[in-house]
DNA sequence: GCCCTGACGTGAA
DNA sequence: ATTCACGCCAGGG
């Protein structure tokens, strides 16, 4: 036996490596985790490497969502609804097969969590008596 | 080896 | 918010 055996590629167990360390209840981006792979620019890569990740391997996939947040697959389709519901699971809010990157994205900027937004609803009740009605 | 496709990303119109 | 054009790169035909 020469070269006949499976291919360990390194760039493929560095993407695993990122994905399986992602926290539970937070989300990244295919660009984040082939950037955080040593991968940058290679968020293509990371999606044929998920598609290729056999099923029973502990590959929290379902946390990989595109860049803006959204789920990769198409809506409706299998995939799609199995995302949503591995998401759900484990608290993450899925809107419109899109979460919230600043409430559950890994890589958010902490800031904007800590600090806490002026309430965006300023604009159509001028503070009745209840300010915060959504978040938190 | 060329061409097309794709669990992507980003900037511009 | 949407659509388009490009950039990137591994596979499959």
């Amino acid at each position: 036996m020469k070269s006949v055996d499976t291919k360990p590629s390194p760039d493929h167990s560095a993407i695993l490596r990122v994905i399986r360390s992602i926290p539970v209840g937070c989300v990244a981006s295919y660009g984040e985790v082939a950037e955080r792979a040593g991968l940058p620019r290679r968020a293509r890569l990371v999606g044929r490497v998920l598609g290729e990740v056999p099923p029973g391997e502990e590959v929290p996939w379902y946390r990989v969502l595109r860049s803006n947040g959204r789920i990769a697959f198409a809506p409706g389709s299998r995939g799609f609804r199995e995302q949503v519901r591995r998401l759900s699971g484990e608290g993450v809010l899925v809107v419109s097969g899109r979460v919230d990157l600043a409430r559950h994205g890994w890589d958010r900027n902490l800031d904007a969590v800590l600090w806490a937004p002026p309430a965006p609803s300023a604009k159509k009740s001028a503070a009745k008596k209840n300010v915060s009605s959504k978040k938190r």
